[in-house]
DNA sequence: TTCTCCTGTTTGTCCTGGACAAAGGCGTGT
DNA sequence: ACACGCCTTTGTCCAGGACAAACAGGAGAA
């Protein structure tokens, strides 16, 4: 794995960096500077991924490339810290440790028995907020310091997936409102934001239906104009591009009418500003509470 | 709206064709043929979109580029209704007309709700093997005839997977033997062949660690050689390219030790012969319940 | 007949190097 | 302090060319 290289395609799904900018980058800033192979091809160290990896983290907290993207690991790590203070805030240590024990000794069946555990013991919502989205952080992190490898991490997401899961299921009631249409968008993979807040919204009686990953956008846009749904929620992760969430926000936001609310959360987003007309930008999972409260404000029942 | 114009981003988020195939196409086929701005970039009208989606969608069903992307709105609709006829399936008419409604109707809870009770009525070997297995091919031909959405295609994989899910987590138990690391490789999308044979296992008293979709195949042989697996098992959807599995499949054999079993199966390998040494081949999801026989008789309990 | 192998064509992805507009930073004048 | 205009940075797009993988169709063998 240390020698695994990879394509400019593989390096753009990875990091969210367009081949072009990963072209001009090399061109303009002398890295990301791949090696060769035969034909003259770009193959991408394992080590310069990570690299990229920490640079978009940086630009994303509006670091400029040019300020960023010649410096070396260590010294993007360091300015990381200064940007990101260590949120180690509401998860107990003894926990956490608990489940990187489990994550590093691949036992995926005591890792789901402390999930659950974790639930039974708070609730769904606490455990949604107070335990899954802090620990997400924690593992991305520990994922992007190379302290855990991607196995490890599928691990732990395929967990997480079954335990919301099983409580979403035992939530699901039919008929409450609002109708609740969740989501992403073509090439975002990350379904566990979007679990975490159908289990919010299930808890607090709304109907969900989920069409899981990638659905393009006037597929959405079909599904919601057939009458069923009051609200359409998507979720970007931190490797989409910026750029193509705001411009398909915008194009669904459009095609989509004007009853039916537009929702958008997720790391990818983090940090905009809410540039966009009608549309609910969620700070973090739990501002999907407030706003099903706004909308039931909005819309009393009858 | 409907006189909007696209940039070349644009149309490739809606489409899925990237700008290098986007720019051939106008190259070699003459269409898409853009207007262009003041700058020189290229500007797609709404009806070349549309039909950009016609010819999408014919060319994922097989048709070749060359041969559709010239034609006209009207012929490429015309090719697309002439399509195989539904086949003859094992299932009872009735059930398969209530799941289609429930799609056709947007409908998850009520899907989940009858999938629940298939599920509690026949066990979860038959309703894996003779209820999910058939469903999913139709809803694959359906789709490909074009009688559903992708949106409604994912609404059924979800509410399949939820169902699954939860089955699978009722039926773990600790430590039993032999233990199975099950994954599909990078690129290869679909976790449902997955969850269908964990299922399976689960209910043999297997020990099941799924890591999901999209483990490169270094991570996959790092975690098995880890000493806590006895068997790996890989699924691949029919898009997968038969010539990256058969080659990926190889090199995890050779990283692998020889202890450790490969099981490989689903429609990306029907008719293939096992052509590969010390790999099982396993041609349906039922077939791994003889295989997991085998290995039970190969290895005896103490 | 049916199957396999081989060969020419089709097709997607990648390359280089250049152009340009939108957005960001900065200094000046009010 | 704030507003304005200028310069720099940055991402996206363009053209045209190269190449390997996938495919189709014909020749030859079973």
């Amino acid at each position: 794995m240390k020698n695994s290289h990879h394509s400019i395609a593989a390096i753009e799904r990875d990091t969210g960096l367009s081949k072009d900018v990963l072209r001009k980058w090399e061109q303009r800033y002398g890295f990301p500077a791949p090696l060769r192979d035969a034909q003259g091809e770009r193959i991408y160290p394992e080590e310069q991924l990570q690299r990229l990896r920490l640079i978009r983290r940086l630009v994303d907290r509006g670091r400029r490339p040019g300020a960023v993207v010649p410096l070396s690991a260590p010294e993007l790590e360091a300015m990381l810290a200064d940007v990101a203070p260590a949120p180690e805030s509401t998860l107990a240590l003894e926990t956490v440790d608990a489940v990187m024990a489990c994550l590093k000794g691949h036992d995926g069946v005591t890792l789901q028995g402390q999930l659950d555990r974790a639930l039974m013991k708070v609730g769904l919502q606490l455990f949604v907020v107070d335990f899954v989205a802090p620990l997400n952080v924690l593992i991305g992190e520990a994922w992007l310091r190379g302290d855990i490898e991607i196995a490890e991490e599928h691990l732990y997401t395929e967990q997480v997936q079954n335990v919301l899961r099983s409580a979403i299921a035992r939530q699901t009631s039919t008929g409450g409102s609002p109708r609740v249409l969740l989501t992403t968008f073509p090439d975002e993979l990350h379904a566990l934001g979007l679990l975490m807040v159908e289990a919010l919204l299930a808890t607090e009686g709304a109907t969900c239906t989920s069409l899981g990953t990638q659905t393009p956008v006037d597929d959405i846009a079909r599904l919601a104009a057939g009458g069923q749904i009051d609200i359409v929620a998507l979720s970007f992760s931190g490797a989409y591009p910026v750029r193509h969430a705001v411009d398909g926000i915008r194009r669904l936001r459009d095609a989509l009418p004007p009853s039916v609310e537009l929702w958008c959360g997720g790391a990818g987003l983090l940090g905009r500003r809410p540039s966009i007309a009608a549309v609910e930008h969620l700070e973090s999972v739990e501002a999907c509470l407030g706003a099903l409260q706004a909308w039931h404000r909005a819309h009393p029942t009858t």
